[in-house]
DNA sequence: CCCGTCACG
DNA sequence: ACGTACGTGACGGGC
């Protein structure tokens, strides 16, 4: 499978960054950030390193005597979710440290990085796409990894909004799979109602919402949850509800989706018979714990049972939808060039004339990419930078 | 070099 | 009674 040629293009091709831009947002940064400095150090009255966990938790827990939520390997947890809560209990600190935590993390990650990054030949960045990492058949990206790239919040789009065209009347275009994970499941596992709501174009999330009488928020955490293999314990958790209410979800999706809880049985208990579970285009992953007497290492594996067709389905289906684009782009002689893959998302920088080409051809290529009994969606945005596009 | 943390799908 | 959502990579702190 020639994926290899497609991607050394792409790591060849690198990304155009505005660099004005980022720039800009790491001097508005360094502001806001002194403020929340000096705010957060004269409500825990002294000076540390904001940066240091270790320095934080002996702040809050140890001299301003904040309630412990949980702990670490190492001691008290500081972790986002731990200052959400002591934030809901109105410690004024905890709303700044997460305000801090965020900026810090996109300035020294993303917004002061990537300027530095950019080949002196190609004015670009060059990402590896690593082919052979991952356990579900996935891509990985390093050095830098452009597949995580911010994409959530304002900030998260100002830092999207500078990757940018390097020419004038060039644009970028992305193209993403719509729900890809849950249609897979539904083909995989066949489950007449999950087939039939992607057949009739119904909007999935609120369908399950409206199954289990739930908000779609919730729905959706659900859907997530089913994909992952999931336990009353988890989307406890995550939808911070009793463990008993999140079993009674949990079982009314099973009896709505008796396909789906098949589908799950029957990969399980392939795993524990053959030792391994595989892909639509037959990608193995060894399961050894599935069998082990351990019962969270049985677990574990047995999520994984149940997550890795799934995810790895997906990872073959954009592999080939690539590889058949890339030979497109060939054929019909179009200048644009594939410079980026994010798990479901395809993103291209194209002359403006070639665009609506363009589309036709990724739109295909990606819904061409596997025969699946349901259809597939894909929703095709095009602009100035990837917020635009995307 | 490990840990805690957090960015993405 | 046990302990848990799947898959990655990079940063700063601190040993």
């Amino acid at each position: 499978m020639p994926l290899i040629a497609v991607l050394i293009q792409m790591e060849e091709n690198g990304v155009s960054v505005d660099t004005k831009l980022l720039a800009q947002m790491s001097k508005e940064l360094d502001n806001t950030l002194q403020h929340l400095e000096v705010n957060i150090c004269a409500i825990s009255g002294g000076v540390f390193n904001l940066n240091s966990p270790k320095q934080l938790a002996n702040i809050l827990f140890n001299k301003l005597m904040l309630p412990v939520i949980k702990r670490t390997k190492t001691g008290p947890s500081t972790d986002s979710e731990v200052l959400e809560e002591l934030a809901a209990q109105k410690f004024e600190i905890a709303e700044k440290l997460l305000e801090y935590r965020q900026l810090t993390k996109l300035k020294s990650t993303y917004i002061d990085v990537l300027p530095t990054l950019i080949h002196p030949k190609t004015g670009r960045i060059h990402t590896s796409f690593n082919q052979t990492i991952t356990a579900t058949g996935r891509l990985s990206s390093s050095n830098p990894n452009l597949q995580n790239i911010p994409a959530r919040g304002d900030w998260g789009k100002r830092i999207r909004g500078a990757f940018v065209p390097a020419k004038k009347d060039w644009v970028l275009l992305a193209a993403d799979y719509s729900q890809i994970e849950l249609r897979i499941l539904a083909h995989l596992s066949q489950d007449p109602v999950l087939l039939k709501a992607f057949q009739e174009g119904k909007d999935v999330h609120q369908s399950t919402a409206d199954e289990l009488g739930i908000s779609r928020d919730a729905a959706k955490t659900v859907n997530f949850g089913v994909i992952y293999g999931i336990s009353d314990f988890g989307l406890a958790k995550q939808l911070k509800i009793k463990r008993t209410e999140a079993a009674e979800y949990i079982k009314k999706y099973f009896e709505k989706h008796a396909g789906v809880k098949a589908f799950m049985d029957k990969t399980i208990a392939e795993a524990k018979e053959k030792g391994f579970v595989t892909t639509m285009l037959g990608r193995k992953r060894p399961l050894p714990d599935i069998n082990s007497p351990n019962y969270s290492i049985k677990s574990f594996a047995e999520r994984t049972a149940i997550n890795t067709p799934v995810q790895g389905t997906a990872a073959d289906m954009i592999k080939v939808a690539m590889i058949t684009n890339n030979l497109q782009l060939t054929t019909n002689n179009l200048k644009a060039k594939m410079i980026l893959q994010v798990h479901d998302e395809l993103v291209f920088e194209c002359p403006k004339d070639e665009v609506e080409n363009l589309k036709q051809t990724v739109e295909k290529a990606m819904i061409d990419a596997l025969p699946l009994s349901v259809p597939i969606k894909v929703d095709v945005g095009v602009g100035g930078s990837w917020a635009e596009a995307g």
